[in-house]
RNA sequence: UCCCGAGUAGCUCAGCUGGUAGAGCAGGUGACUGUUAAUCACCGGGUCGGGGGUUCGAGUCCCUCCUCGGGAGCCA
């Protein structure tokens, strides 16, 4: 007999069948015992009666613990009481794996006891739902991108020394050429594949060895990073509220089982449509400072602000043109105001904060190479990226999306660390 | 790096102005035929983060180191 996963007992009503999986709990009254086993489909309640199941069985039973793997046989009905609506009038089971002392019992745990038994605190159903909920935004993100004709392109993890600040990068030992470094951006890569192929993004992980130690922080996250040829800012703009809107209705849809299991009040998703409410950083300035904040032009928004800013928002909100000290150098200088770049950060609702960085690229040759030189940054590393204006340079804009922050926020959840299923964080590299 | 906070049973915590270490859960044994974190009874379980000091006496007070958590900066 072909074992069955649990989500599919449904169609297997009044016939006996055999179902692999882990007890998640176990009941006894003396002759009639309870136990509940889940698959990774879902949960159901087995049942036994002393006097119906041979003495081994009930044996077998009686010896169970939580996490113990087993195969039970038996009759399926429909159950109210069941945990799925279906039980399994168990009459035989098999101990495939025991599991004794197992760790996390179903009393509360303190979050360095969890993250220290990540590999088992999988299988509970919060963050097998979040595992879920991150599954679902991340195949949004690429089918978002596929069907609007998107190319994926894949940049490299091993770069030299590109990107911003040298502290920030993991260094490597790297053959004859010294020291490799673990890439905090694909985005100089996606420019440049951009003008061979129009509208790209690049997928993958990214790294950053700040020694932050906020909810809102890894060492190790999973970006997006779209670039479209002949976008300007304003364009860029529109791309992201269309992509954000995408990926969160669309995992709100399909994932509304998960979500609930989250206790996540999806009213506010539901609002994620665009366009999004945007604001100038200069008025961002003076509304913040209406509101209490000590801001002053020229500084960068700090956490505090961005949640402020975001609570006079009913959806996430464009915080555009940022001073160019503030940047990174490849943004492009605007030409209305040169002390600003042609750049946006979105703020997501909630406290959430800063989900995407986007910019206009720099593409005029001279402005770029003097800002290079301007932040102390070595001109030949960039030789290949400053060629990108010299043949053919083009108006072309992109921005990054975490997706950590943003499947946090989409479940509600108050760290970013649970929403990745092994988070890397400056005092954890283990499990 | 800076500012707070916490380290006591396998886990979550309590432990007062210093006086020989406690609970719940988990584990073990037993009772119970419809339980939902089942319930009830009993049992085992401790280098009180490490080191030093004050004291007749330190989990408790002082010094120091370590580890972890939250926040800031930085960013997605």
């Amino acid at each position: 007999m072909a074992a069955v996963n649990i989500s599919g007992l449904h169609s297997h009503v009044g016939e006996i069948v055999t179902i692999n999986g882990w007890v998640v709990t176990t009941r006894s009254s003396g002759k009639i015992a309870f136990l509940v086993v889940r698959d990774g489909t879902g949960y159901v309640q087995g049942v036994l009666s002393k006097k119906e199941v041979p003495e081994s069985t009930w044996a077998t039973f009686a010896a169970l613990t939580q996490e113990s793997s087993v195969s039970l046989t038996g009759t399926v009905r429909q159950e109210p009481r069941s945990p799925g609506g279906y039980e399994l009038g168990v009459q035989a089971i098999t101990l495939r794996g025991a599991s004794p002392d197992y760790p996390i019992t179903p009393k509360e745990h303190g979050t360095t006891f969890l993250f220290e038994h990540r590999h088992l605190w999988l299988r509970t159903r919060r963050q097998a739902a979040v595992a879920r909920v991150r599954h679902e935004v991340v195949q949004s993100i690429r089918d978002f991108f596929y069907e609007r004709g998107f190319v994926l392109v894949d940049t490299p993890i091993l770069t030299g020394a590109i990107g911003e600040e040298a502290g920030n990068l993991f260094a490597t030992d790297y053959f004859d050429l010294g020291k490799a470094y673990l890439a905090q951006t694909g985005q100089l890569y996606v420019e440049a594949a951009a003008a061979a192929l129009g509208k790209v993004y690049c997928f993958g992980p990214t790294f950053r060895a700040e020694k932050s130690k906020t909810r809102r922080h890894l060492t190790e996250f999973w970006m997006v990073e779209p670039e479209v040829a002949f976008n300007d800012s304003d364009a860029n703009m529109r791309l992201q509220e269309e992509f954000v809107s995408y990926v969160v209705s669309r995992t709100i849809e399909r994932r509304r089982d998960d979500l609930k299991e989250l206790e996540r009040d999806t009213a506010t998703l539901e609002r994620v449509q665009p366009p999004f409410p945007r604001i100038s950083y200069t008025d961002a300035v003076t509304r913040l400072c209406e509101l209490g904040s000590d801001i002053q032009w020229g500084q960068d928004l700090g956490g505090d602000d961005e949640t402020l800013l975001a609570q006079q928002y009913d959806r996430p909100v464009f915080v555009f043109n940022y001073p160019r000290q503030v940047k990174a150098f490849y943004m492009k200088e605007n030409p209305a105001d040169p002390r600003t770049v042609l750049n946006n950060d979105c703020l997501a609702p909630e406290g959430y904060g800063e989900i995407i960085g986007g910019s206009q690229r720099e593409d005029d040759y001279d402005k770029l190479l003097a800002r290079i030189q301007e932040q102390g940054l070595d001109p030949e590393v960039y030789r290949w990226y400053l060629d990108l204006r010299k043949y053919g340079t083009f108006v072309h804009s992109g921005f990054g999306l975490g997706v950590e922050r943003t499947v946090a926020w989409i479940c509600g959840i108050a760290h970013i660390r649970e929403a990745i299923a092994f988070p890397r964080q400056i005092h954890r590299l283990y499990p």
